[in-house]
DNA sequence: GAGCACTGC
C-alpha cells in the first residue's frame, strides 16, 4: 500500500502534469511507456495526447482520469466531429432540437425513443427473415422427402410466423415498452444512466417485457436451429427485403467491399448479384488478373501471398473458371473453418449469379451443398483430406487452392504433402498455396522452389505501440490501458485479447468496479466478453454497434484473432499470451498452457484494429522477443489418427513422410504402438482389416476401435451414442457460477439407480433422456445440459450411424447389459486402464504414472472403484483422468490378451498365500527394491 | 475440489 505521504506527493506531481501539457504528452525518454517503432510518428502521437500508462497508473484513481482535462474536452469535440453520422443528425439532435438546446435528460429521452424505433424495426426484420426462411425451405425442399425432425422444425417455423403475423396489427403495444424503473427515476440517474444502454440490451426486448434467463436460453436454442450466412453484422435493403446478418460468422477477409455476403433469395437478389459483380472490379486483385492467369498456366505450383482484403479467396477461382479451367475439372478451394467455406461460397455464388449449391457450392462436415453442376467448390481442409481417401488422385479437380495455408492446421499440413505427391503424377493439375508473407518463402522451398506472387491488400495503417518490459500483472495494465484509451483517444471500440474464460470474467469485474469508482465523468463503456463457450445469444451482443457516445470494450480469447470479425474496432490491446494445447507423447497427456504468442499472431491481432479505419495496437510486450511463428499443430498433437489416415492412403514409410515440419519421432512411434495395440496395424506396420474399418469413422482411433468392437458385444447403438457424446468434449454439462450446487445435483441424477455408473454410461443416459423428450431444449435447460453440445452430438451420432451401415456393422442394442457396454468401451480404451492405490490415487497399469479422478467426474468422491478405464488424461493442476468408468481387471485379459498379461492384474486381490509368499520372497530381495515390480514378480512365482 | 484456447472430419 502506498503511504499517504506518497500519495500526496504523487497528487502533487500529477497536478503539475495537469498544468504542463508537455508532461501530459508522451515523454520519449520514459522507457516504460508504450513506444512507437517509428520515431517520427511519435510526434503525431503527441498530437493525439497519448499519455503514458505509467503516468496514469501512478496517479490516485480519483485524479487519474481527470487529468487530461484539456485533452478530454478537446478529444470529445474531436470525437464528435469524427462521428460517422453522415448527416450530422445525431449531433444536431444532441445540441439543439427546434432551435432549443437539449439537456442531458432530454437527450436521454431522445435516445429511448430511438431505441424503441430500433426494436420495432428489428422485430419487423426478424419476421421477414423468418418468412424468407420458410420460403427458402419450400423452394429448396421441393420434392424432397423430409425427415420427421425437419418436418417438425419446419412446422414450428411456419406456426411461429403465422402467430407473429397475427399479432403484428396490435404491434402498437411496443409503445408500452418501458425502461426498468430503477433507471428511470430522477435523482439516481447519474450512476444508473451509465449502465442504461447496457442494461437495456440485456434485459429488454421487443415486447418490453424483461427477458428471463429461460427465454434467453430458448431464444438462443431457436437461433441455433438454422444456419445463416453472411459476413458481418450489417444489414442491407434489397427490393424491399431486409437481410440481417447477425450470426456468429467467420471472417471473410476478401469481402472488403460494402455489399455483404448473403444467401441468395430467388429473383429478388438480382440487384445484389449485379452489384456484387460490379464490385469485383474494385478489388485490388483485379489489376493482376491477367498476369496471375499467365503465371498459373506456366507454373504448376504457385505460392500466392495475398494480403488481407486483396480479394484472393473469392476472385481467383472465378478467374480460373473464366479462363476455362473448369472444363477439365472442378476448382477446389480449402478453408480452415466451416463458416469461412460457407460464407465465401455464398458470396461467390452471388457474384457469379448462380444459386448456391449449383455451379458454386461448398462442402463441410454434416453439410454438402454441391451438385453435379458444381465447378467451384469451397470446403474445409479436413473435408478434402477425407475426399482423398476415396479419390487419391483428385481426378475430378483441375485446380486445388489451399487457402490460409499459414494457419498450418493438422489437415493442411497433411494435405501439403499429399497434393505435392499428386501433382507429380498429374501434370495437368494446378496447385495454388495461399499464405501470409512470413511463411511464403518456406512454402516455396517446400514445393520445389515454386514461384511466389504477391497481391497487395487493402487495409488501413495500424500504429503499433509497445511496452519494453513485460508486466508482472498484465491484467492490471490492460485495465489501465482501456481507461487511457477511453480518456485520450478518439471514438472507436477496443478489443482486448485475453487467454480464457476465467481471465475474461476477472477483467470484466475489475473494469466494472473501476468504472463505478470513476463516477460519471466519462462517457459509458460497454463491456462485451466473447469466447467460444459463451452461449450464442450472449455472443451476439459483441456485434451490436455501440450506441453513440459510448465505447465498446470487447474482451476476447483467441476466437477474435481469426475466427470472427467485429466491426468498429480501432484499438487493440494485446498482452501477448494465449493458451496452447500440447500433447506429450511420452505420457499421453494433454495440457493447456498459457504461452507467449508468435510474431505472426501479434501481427494478426494488430491487424484487427485496422479493418474499418486507421487503428492503434497497444502491445504489452516487445515483439522482438517473440518466436516468428506458432509451432504447427502437427508437432504438438496426438498423431494416432494422422498415422492411420496416411496408412490407409497407402503411405508405408510414415516416418519419412514428406512433412513440411516433421513431428517428433516419439509422437509417431507412440501412434504406431497404439495402432498396433488396437489391431489397426499389423506387425509389419501395414493396415489391417480392422484398421480399414476404423478409418471410415471420423473420430479418434480409440473411439473408432470402440465402435468396431461394439459389434461383438451387440451394443453398437449404445456405443455410437457414447462415442458421439465423448467427441463433443466436456461441454455437455453446464455449470453456471451461481447455481453450481443445483447443476451438480442435476448431473448426479444420471448416475443413480444402478451401482457404479461411470461417466460413459452417464453420457449415454443424458443422450437417451434428451432423445426421449424429443430433443427438448427445455429439458436441457432444466437439467443443466448445453443443448448446443447435444445437437452437435446428435449430428455426430447420425453420421456414425450412417457409417455403421456403410461398413456393415449391424445396429444392435443391449441397453441393460452394462457389462457388455463397458467391455465394448474397453475394446477401444484398454490401454487406458488404471488401478486404485492405497492412498486413494490411481496408477496406470501399463505406465508407471500416478493419476487422479477428475473432479468433474461422477466417480469423484464416490466410494472408489478398484479398476478404471478412462477416456483421456489431462494435465491441469494434477494429472487427471477425464471420463472414467469402473471395470473388471479380468476383462483386460479377455479383451486384450496381447497387451495385458496376468501379472499386470494379478496383485489386484492378493490372497493370503500370495501375501505370505510375497513377504517371504521380498525378504530375499534387496530391500531397496521393495517395489511393485518385485511384488508382481513374486506373485507370479506364487501362481506358478 | 477443478477451471477448456481455437479448429476440423
Amino acid at each position: 500500500m502506498e503511504s499517504s505521504n506518497d500519495l500526496e506527493k504523487k497528487t502533487h506531481e500529477s497536478a503539475e502534469d495537469m498544468n504542463s501539457e508537455d508532461q501530459v504528452r508522451t515523454s520519449s525518454s520514459d522507457e516504460n511507456l508504450y513506444k512507437n517503432r517509428e520515431g517520427e510518428e511519435e510526434e503525431e502521437e503527441e498530437e493525439e495526447g497519448f499519455m503514458s500508462v505509467e503516468k496514469i497508473s501512478r496517479l490516485p484513481v480519483s485524479i487519474k482520469f481527470n487529468i487530461p482535462k484539456k485533452i478530454s474536452t478537446r478529444k470529445r469535440r474531436k470525437s464528435e466531429e469524427e462521428d460517422d453520422d453522415p448527416n450530422g443528425e445525431e449531433k444536431k439532435a444532441k445540441l439543439s432540437f427546434g432551435g432549443k438546446v437539449l439537456s442531458s435528460y432530454e437527450i436521454e429521452i431522445l435516445r429511448k425513443v430511438r431505441r424503441r424505433k430500433y426494436l420495432k424495426d428489428r422485430e419487423k426484420k426478424k419476421v421477414e427473415e423468418l418468412r424468407d426462411d420458410i420460403e427458402d425451405e419450400i423452394m429448396l425442399n421441393h420434392g424432397v422427402k423430409l425427415t420427421e425432425r425437419e418436418l417438425i422444425d419446419f412446422r414450428f417455423k411456419k406456426e411461429l410466423y403465422e402467430l407473429l403475423k397475427k399479432t403484428e396489427d396490435n404491434d402498437d403495444d411496443v409503445e408500452g415498452y418501458r425502461i426498468p424503473d430503477a433507471y428511470d427515476r430522477e435523482g439516481c440517474i447519474d450512476q444508473k444512466k451509465r449502465f442504461a444502454v447496457v442494461e437495456q440490451r440485456y434485459s429488454e426486448r421487443k415486447s418490453g417485457r424483461g427477458v428471463t434467463e429461460q427465454e434467453a436460453w430458448e431464444d438462443h436454442q431457436a437461433q441455433k436451429a438454422r444456419v445463416r450466412f453472411g459476413a458481418k453484422d450489417k444489414q442491407q435493403v434489397v427490393d424491399g427485403y431486409e437481410f440481417v446478418f447477425d450470426d456468429l460468422t467467420g471472417l471473410v477477409e476478401e469481402s472488403s467491399s460494402e455489399v455483404e455476403t448473403g444467401r441468395q433469395r430467388g429473383c429478388n437478389s438480382k440487384t445484389v448479384a449485379e452489384k456484387a459483380r460490379e464490385e469485383r472490379e474494385f478489388l485490388p486483385i483485379h489489376g493482376y488478373r491477367d498476369e496471375l492467369l499467365k503465371l498459373i498456366a506456366k507454373n504448376q505450383v504457385l505460392v500466392i501471398v495475398g494480403e488481407t482484403g486483396s480479394g484472393k479467396t473469392t476472385q481467383i477461382p472465378q478467374y480460373l473458371q473464366e479462363a476455362g479451367y473448369t472444363k477439365r475439372g472442378k476448382i477446389g478451394c480449402t478453408q480452415p473453418r466451416r463458416v469461412a467455406a460457407m460464407s465465401v461460397a455464398s458470396r461467390v455464388a452471388q457474384e457469379v449469379g448462380v444459386k448456391l449449391g449449383h455451379e458454386v457450392g461448398y462442402s463441410i462436415r454434416f453439410e454438402d451443398c454441391t451438385s453435379d453442376k458444381t465447378v467451384i467448390k469451397y470446403m474445409t481442409d479436413g473435408m478434402l483430406l477425407r475426399e482423398l481417401l476415396t479419390e487419391p488422385k483428385l481426378d475430378s479437380y483441375s485446380v486445388i487452392i489451399i487457402d490460409e495455408a499459414h494457419e498450418r492446421t493438422l489437415s493442411t499440413d497433411i494435405l501439403f504433402a499429399l497434393v505435392k505427391d499428386v501433382a507429380k503424377v498429374r501434370p495437368d493439375l494446378r496447385l495454388i498455396i495461399s499464405s501470409a508473407t512470413l511463411e511464403a518463402k518456406k512454402f516455396s522451398e517446400y514445393f520445389d522452389s515454386a514461384r511466389i506472387y504477391l497481391i497487395p491488400g487493402r487495409r488501413y495503417p495500424v500504429e503499433k505501440l509497445y511496452r519494453r518490459w513485460p508486466d508482472a500483472d498484465y491484467l492490471e495494465t490492460v485495465i489501465r490501458t482501456v481507461f487511457q484509451i477511453h480518456q485520450t483517444e478518439p471514438i472507436g471500440d477496443v478489443l482486448v485479447f485475453l487467454t480464457g474464460q476465467e481471465e475474461i470474467e476477472r477483467a470484466e469485474t475489475n473494469l466494472k468496479r473501476r468504472m463505478m469508482d470513476l463516477g460519471t465523468k466519462n462517457s459509458e463503456i460497454i463491456i462485451c466478453p466473447i469466447y467460444s463457450n459463451l452461449p450464442t445469444e450472449l455472443q451476439a451482443k459483441v456485434f451490436e454497434p455501440a450506441p453513440k457516445g459510448s465505447r465498446k470494450v470487447v474482451l476476447a480469447t483467441n476466437i477474435a484473432e481469426t475466427s470472427l470479425t467485429i466491426e468498429g474496432i480501432r484499438y487493440v490491446i494485446d498482452p501477448g499470451y494465449c493458451k496452447i494445447n500440447s500433447y506429450n507423447p511420452r505420457t499421453g497427456m494433454e495440457s493447456l498452457l498459457v504461452s507467449p504468442i508468435s510474431k505472426a499472431s501479434a501481427e494478426q491481432r494488430a491487424g484487427r484494429s485496422g479493418r474499418t479505419g486507421p487503428g492503434k495496437c497497444f502491445r504489452l510486450y516487445d515483439v522482438k522477443n517473440l518466436e516468428p511463428t506458432t509451432i504447427p499443430e502437427i508437432q504438438r498433437a496426438n498423431l494416432a489418427s494422422v498415422v492411420l489416415t496416411l496408412k490407409s492412403l497407402g503411405i508405408h514409410d510414415v516416418l519419412n513422410f514428406d512433412f513440411m515440419d516433421p513431428p517428433p519421432e516419439t509422437a509417431l512411434l507412440k501412434a504406431f504402438e497404439l495402432l498396433y495395440a488396437l489391431g489397426a496395424l499389423d506387425g509389419k506396420g501395414e493396415i489391417t482389416k480392422v484398421g480399414e474399418r476404423m478409418v471410415e469413422f471420423p473420430v479418434d482411433p480409440m473411439l473408432s476401435k470402440m465402435i468396431v468392437g461394439s459389434e461383438k458385444y451387440k451394443c453398437s447403438k449404445e456405443i455410437i451414442t457414447i462415442a458421439a457424446m465423448l467427441s463433443v468434449g466436456n461441454s455437455v454439462f453446464y455449470r453456471p457460477k451461481n447455481q453450481q450446487l443445483l447443476a451438480d445435483n442435476a448431473r448426479m441424477n444420471f448416475y443413480v439407480d444402478t451401482e457404479n455408473v461411470g461417466d460413459h454410461i452417464a453420457l449415454l443416459r443424458v443422450y437417451n433422456s434428451w432423445k426421449e423428450t424429443n430433443y427438448s431444449t427445455q429439458w436441457c435447460y432444466e437439467n443443466f445440459i448445453q443443448s448446443k453440445s447435444m445437437k452437435r452430438a446428435r449430428d455426430i451420432r447420425d453420421q456414425l450411424l450412417g457409417l455403421l451401415n456403410k461398413i456393415g456393422i449391424e445396429l444392435t442394442s443391449n441397453p441393460n447389459d452394462l457389462d457388455a457396454i463397458k467391455k465394448a468401451i474397453l475394446a477401444g480404451f484398454f490401454p487406458h486402464s488404471a488401478k486404485l492405490q492405497k492412498n486413494g490415487s490411481y496408477r496406470r497399469v501399463k505406465e508407471p504414472q500416478t493419476v487422479y479422478v477428475h473432479p468433474n467426474s461422477g466417480l469423484f468422491g464416490a466410494s472408489p472403484s478398484k479398476w478404471l478405464v478412462y477416456h483421456e488424461l489431462v494435465l491441469t493442476t494434477k494429472e487427471y483422468m477425464r471420463h472414467t468408468t469402473e471395470m473388471k481387471p479380468e476383462w483386460l485379459i479377455e479383451i486384450a490378451p496381447h497387451y495385458y498379461k496376468l501379472k499386470d492384474i494379478e496383485d489386484s486381490r492378493p490372497k493370503k498365500s500370495q501375501r505370505s509368499s510375497e513377504r517371504a520372497s521380498t525378504s530375499k530381495v534387496d530391500t531397496n527394491k521393495k517395489t511393485r515390480t518385485s511384488k508382481v514378480d513374486t506373485s507370479k512365482k506364487a501362481k506358478r
